[in-house]
DNA sequence: CCAAAAGTGTTGCTTGTACACCCATGT
DNA sequence: ACATGGGTGTACAAGCAACACTTTTGG
């Protein structure tokens, strides 16, 4: 011990643990044409060089996970602020075959109609509807799963829509929106009751005609959101 | 092999990215006299020595972060199955002033009757209710917060208790626990009927009458837990 | 006129909540 | 006998789900 005690303050406790690599993987999720999908890339590098990946990065040493997960999300959709939020951790050792690396995810939702086409394109990323996902790598294919439930759970008590759909919208996109989430069909009109009880949205003096004859009037999120409602939308499970 | 051949297996593209410090962090709930307590420490180490923090340790190489939890509620309680489960990362490059540490926080229910006091003293940890905590170090506060929401969320679909409570107790026992979880009252009548309706229970034929002249049936936990029975219990929020 | 989507209304069932009331028993 | 917690019943309100019905308009 009394050797050591130069060493000791230079050597302190921390470094007699093993350090990790650290990455982030985001679930990326869009809407359009009516269906729920997810952006994935060909990885990069080897091992499973060209296969199909979430969008991930590596943690820089002065950032934190959501730092670099939105870094991450800047740099290939070009979109500054989107929704971004903490799902799960990947940490079995030998999960990526290349070296130790801890992995944890996020989930993004991000408007299509607003993301940067140009370096999505650029980077060979492909949206895909959720219901026809390919082969993917590692573990990433149960990052999805419990991305995705993590998405239903959040659309089952919070309204969402506001960070998926266009500025304008009618109610029945917004069903179909819920319904590519949950797979499932809702009820018209139950469904148009139970969401404008919410009093969240504010109808528009415009209709969309492109989808029916009669024309749906175009609805839109309001501005003030008076404290954050959590009501239950769905009933889920 | 060829030397250059050795050298590109050994400099992969992940070894020009930085590593860092992983570490567990347990939020440990017991159920005790009425009250909801959490098991916290005095750190063992500088910086902060001495003061109050959840108990944690650092994720060996070969190892995955419950492998780490597991390994550090087995040294800290002498328990080998608890309830376990994955809270939240904490990644602020600041969070920790002795170096930079990414903490994964978990969740863990013990049965305080069972666990081993000895180990526990021997440590110097407490059991502290969840309504009076000490001042705790770093972000500590936050992930206890943020434990205690999931812990409320887990009770409010699930059927809690069975990792809580001893193995027999009576219908106002886990409304107690379920008070303490929520902090706010139930009523007595609608709480039963609603816990029984579930048929997850069995009534014993025996009775506490510690807590009443009247004396309170005890129940149990069913066996057989036909599938994962995931509905509401509580309506919350 | 008719098909098709938009939007409204009705009804019955389930669930939640408040609260009254009986039961058993130790003091 | 009565206070105390255990346990049951009732009555009303809210929410949900199924579905009938009206409105509008392009073909």
């Amino acid at each position: 011990m009394s050797k050591s005690a130069t060493i000791q303050k230079l050597t302190t406790i921390y470094d007699i643990h093993p350090k990790h690599h650290v990455a982030v993987d985001c679930s990326i999720f869009g809407y359009e044409q009516g269906e729920l999908k997810l952006l994935l890339y060909p990885r990069s590098f080897e091992p499973a060089k060209g296969n199909w990946s979430l969008m991930g990065g590596f943690v820089k040493i002065d950032e934190s996970m959501e730092e670099a997960a939105r870094r991450v999300l800047l740099q290939t959709t070009g979109l500054h602020d989107l929704f971004l939020e903490q799902a799960a951790a990947f940490s079995q050792p030998d999960r990526d075959p290349g070296a130790r690396v801890i992995s944890m995810t996020f989930v993004a939702l991000i408007r299509i109609d607003k993301h940067d086409k140009e370096l999505v394109r650029e980077s060979g990323a492909q949206w895909w509807p959720v219901t026809k996902l390919p082969k993917l790598i590692f573990d990433h294919q149960s990052m999805i799963e419990n991305a995705l439930s993590l998405l239903q759970q959040k659309a089952s008590i919070n309204l969402i829509g506001r960070e998926l759909l266009p500025d304008r919208f009618t109610l029945m996109q917004l069903k179909n929106l819920y319904e590519a989430i949950f797979q499932r069909s809702f009820d018209p009109g139950n469904f148009r009751k139970k969401i404008l009880s919410l009093e969240m949205l504010e109808r528009l003096n415009e209709k969309n005609t492109t989808e029916s004859k009669k024309g749906a009037f175009y609805y839109q999120f309001k501005t003030v959101d008076f404290g954050i409602r959590s009501e239950r939308i769905i009933k889920f499970p």
